[in-house]
DNA sequence: ATCAAGTTTCTTGATATCGAGTATCTCGAT
DNA sequence: ATCGAGATACTCGATATCAAGAAACTTGAT
């Protein structure tokens, strides 16, 4: 089945075909894939109440185990947001009672933030029904259609994910 | 090579064994790869002073072929912004000159956006150095691969590209 | 002719994000 | 001991986004 891209370069080819836009054939699939995904998450998150950014900092917190806690700084790698943005998130991630920041012992320029129980239970609730919606999205493809895919992406993460990025 | 969602995906094998996180591993990417992708951008176009959503909309123009003017209503499917957001834009680009408002002839309710030829060349530079930028990202992969790649997204985004979406 | 329903774009208010700069602290070298 | 470079989180102002609803118009049915 044709998409939207398909469309894209189509019309590339037709106005410059100077230019090799082959390139777009991934790339633009994946921003314009992102943007969907971000769009469905967001409807699959108001049943439970959080919006996509609270999801992503509370089960980065969830899936560091017990107790919960990391430093900002550890969350602005995983969630690829300024330092100035994650500061504002935990603020209001404080205020509702979902996390809490306490002073990081070893070090008194740091924090550590920490998910309360309440914030726990909202992070595992959101994360199964999300793991339901993506199933159902990636029924497109067969098992080892899933790994191949999955495959090819991680050798264009890995460099921004390991090297400084 | 390892990246951050193989971590991810093995810290909730850890933290939630009784979950399967399959999802994570296709979906996970395309987004952590979308995000790295805009920081590349952003700082590939601060080159030729243009921020991504400028870039985004004076593509779709330009691609249009000329005279290189739509509807605001065709942009939003090509730009998946909110019909807000795409009134906001035009007027900013409308202020910079790269962008005209003109009355659709064929229905008084209608707009149609026209790039101006400054827009157009803007938009032509710009187009230049991101397809140079999406080559290194992916010349990690071999042609055959790129091709695998697009085909498996493209059973991804077609749903929401055709579907209402 | 008129009306109701649907469309197209715009307005508005709330909110989230970024970038740049700042204050505090750590740590290795001297 | 002290200094300077680097790390860490935060502040602040500017800006972009979204959601919901309003205004203007079209279209098809009556």
């Amino acid at each position: 089945m044709e998409d939207e891209v398909d469309r894209l370069v189509a019309a590339w080819r037709r106005e410059r075909p100077d230019l090799d836009v082959e390139p777009l054939e991934v790339l633009s699939r994946v921003s314009r894939l992102a943007r969907h995904l971000d769009r469905a998450r967001r409807l699959a998150f108001s049943e439970h109440q959080l919006e996509p950014w609270e999801f992503d900092v509370l089960t980065s917190l969830r899936r560091a185990g017990a107790p919960y806690q990391l430093s900002p700084g550890q969350l602005l790698t995983q969630t690829l947001v300024t330092s100035g943005t994650m500061t504002n998130r935990i603020d209001r991630l404080t205020k509702k009672g979902l996390v809490e920041r306490l002073p990081d012992p070893s070090d008194r320029r740091g924090v550590l933030v920490r998910l309360t129980p309440e914030g726990r239970d909202r992070a595992d609730e959101a994360l199964a029904g999300l793991l339901a919606q993506e199933r159902a999205i990636l029924a497109q493809l067969s098992r080892a259609q899933r790994g191949e895919l999955a495959a090819l992406l991680r050798r264009l993460t890995a460099p921004f994910d390991n090297i400084p990025g």
